[in-house]
DNA sequence: AGACAACCTGGAGTCTGCTCCAGGTTCCCA
DNA sequence: TGGGAACCTGGAGCAGACTCCAGGTTGTCT
């Protein structure tokens, strides 16, 4: 192991999720399976955790392992259809960036009234302007 | 039905849900159950529409159901407990803001490398660059 | 060599967030 | 007064993303 392979405990450490994980993601194709020197044990090279981290990270942002996937496939394909899909995403991105803004104006909006109408003793204005937020 | 009162179809429609959807946000507490003045009959306010298209709104901006439900209960509880809440979830969306916001460049940045890439014959240089965009 | 951790496979179980269904009641319009 | 749309309850089913388990093999440490 002295190249740096890990085994699947250690990639699981390292990136910080559970073993199961790691096998599960393997099923489902989101990281191919590794090269398996050992008996039947997996090895992965060292730069499988900067992956599945960015897995995780990709999903905490709102992105399901389908499209993760569909992230991570723009390896594979020719540039040209790379380059759509990252477009694509990147439309999705703006979007939501724009979205979490309004959500934080609106939610830091609603503390400070909230403030002030607890100064004035009037009832607290908190709910009534995140309801009112939308647009659509 | 003068009052503007909603049935619970109107209501899913002028939200654009399933009624199943309200039915069950109903059954796990997330907004609560009407008045029934006919016969077994679910009518709902106006403003269950804002609520039910704020659920879901903050819900495509990643917030799960039992989060939503904690911002919606801002609502009930005194201003301040309403405030450290709202404050811990504006941290949060910060925290998700700045981090859509670095996907979006290394997505944006990776396309203008693919397109050179490509003018250059080079390997596309997608992923790899994703891979490395996390810091944890 | 013995023991115990880490690995393997394949399948089942769990949680979330719906969505559908059966079997029955109520509403409303012609 | 029909008849069809919309409503009701309670429970089942489903997709996504894990998580756990049984039963067995391999690695490693002393």
């Amino acid at each position: 192991m002295q190249n740096g392979e890990l085994t699947i405990g250690r990639l699981a450490r390292a990136a910080g999720v559970n073993v199961e994980t790691i096998r599960y993601y393997q099923r489902i194709g989101l990281i191919e399976a590794p090269a398996r020197p050992v008996q039947g044990y997996r090895r992965y090279p060292p730069d499988a955790v900067a992956r599945v981290r960015f897995i995780k990270r990709a999903q905490e942002l709102g992105f399901s392992l389908k499209e993760v996937a569909e992230l991570l496939s723009l390896n594979d394909g020719d540039c040209g259809e790379a380059r759509a899909i990252a477009v694509r995403k990147l439309a999705l991105i703006e979007q939501r960036l724009a979205d979490l803004a309004r959500l934080r104006d609106v939610l830091a909006a609603t503390v400070e009234a909230c403030l002030s109408s607890e100064a004035e003793g009037a009832p607290c204005a908190l709910i009534e302007t995140l309801n009112d937020g939308g647009d659509t």
